[in-house]
DNA sequence: TAGATTGTTAATCGATTAACAATC
DNA sequence: TAGATTGTTAATCGATTAACAATC
């Protein structure tokens, strides 16, 4: 398979890129290039060259990228273009914010699925869908399909979850926890931890 | 400034390790190894020395490293052994979630400052703050001298705002708006937006 | 002492950038 | 045609890894 060349590094700056096009083409932008989009994303336009090559030659000499159609063949090779489901495991504090954030079905993502431990919290209604109990996930997963799951329980169980996701069938995790995961390596997991932002600047300030 | 010389990425990795210490510290480990990390967190032993030798020698030749000096001293590294205040620009649905989630506080960054320009919001609390009139934020940012904000609001807004907080001294944003910023290179500048490592994964998905 | 692990140097690997022919 | 910009190759730059002497 010959994605299996393309450098991850190239591939986590694709949405970046779509998402640039998406806002030029909300401004009513019909065309751009390697030198603007490289200048809005603080990026040389020489590697955004680089890394759309991957792919195809999608721009014309002279003129540059036609922006509708470049946003269409970036959409299909991350596999965006269709719609996802997505399972959220914890809907305590964490969890609850995650399922009322209207972005992620804007962008495609749906969560259709919410599961809790917490007998208090199984059966409530989270944003439009009902909370489940957890040790049913395994099941449900598996009969529906879902590949793509979000964490947000404490630390403490977020590698046991995160196995029960997997043995059910799931292959790629947001992780809310904050809390390294071991998976297998067809298992890819993403990391959200917004203090770890933070403590990546302080180190600079003065 | 010999921590100029410092690569972004050495720095980027070291809220991992302080991470991982302090969860190997609950686990009542006291001394740990550059292995032992290395495996916790996916990444070679001799990475995590390579990077901990930039600031000096934290362990000993056939023991490894104790576990609360090595913590302290990233601490102070990353000049998180203080307490950091906040603004929060924002106090939307995105806005509420992040005033709400009680990690920040925890772990040192306390958001003293809510700014919103809707009238209907001012004076209204969110978490333990009143939400003041974002045509304040100057005057009060550079009164408290606020070093550090987040960016809650919708995208088109968010250079704006980036903008007025580095006019009023602050050097250091965290944006939840799903928007490049364009900063000058004094200011550092992180993003949050998870829809973005959902689109990371989805290219290998089947 | 024997075993283990650090800190560091040198080698390797991979990513970014510069440059330019092709061409719109 | 003249100007602009792509796609790609080669050169550069920087990060990771391997290896090992030092030493606890």
């Amino acid at each position: 398979m010959a994605s299996n060349d393309i450098p991850d590094i190239v591939i986590s700056r694709l949405p970046v890129y779509l998402r640039a096009l998406e806002r030029l083409a909300q401004e009513d932008h019909e065309v751009t290039s390697s030198h603007e989009l490289g200048k809005r994303l603080g990026i040389s336009s020489a590697q955004i060259r680089k890394d759309l090559s991957h792919f195809g030659g999608f721009g014309k000499q002279g003129t540059g990228y036609k922006i509708a159609y470049l946003r269409e063949q970036l959409r299909q090779v991350l596999k965006v273009e269709r719609e996802w489901q997505v399972a959220l495991i914890g809907a305590g504090d964490l969890g609850s914010a995650v399922a009322r954030y209207r972005g992620f079905a804007e962008r495609g993502f749906h969560i259709t699925h919410v599961f809790d431990s917490s007998t208090e919290k199984i059966g409530r209604s989270l944003g439009t869908y009902r909370i489940q109990p957890i040790d049913q996930a395994p099941r449900i997963l598996v009969e529906e399909e879902i590949r793509i799951a979000m964490i947000a329980v404490p630390a403490e169980y977020a590698q046991g979850v995160a196995e029960m996701l997997i043995a059910a069938g799931v292959r790629a995790i947001l992780n809310y926890a904050p809390i390294n995961l071991n998976v297998p390596p067809e298992v890819h997991v993403q990391y959200i931890d917004p203090v770890l932002h933070l403590q990546r600047m302080t180190y600079y300030l003065t």
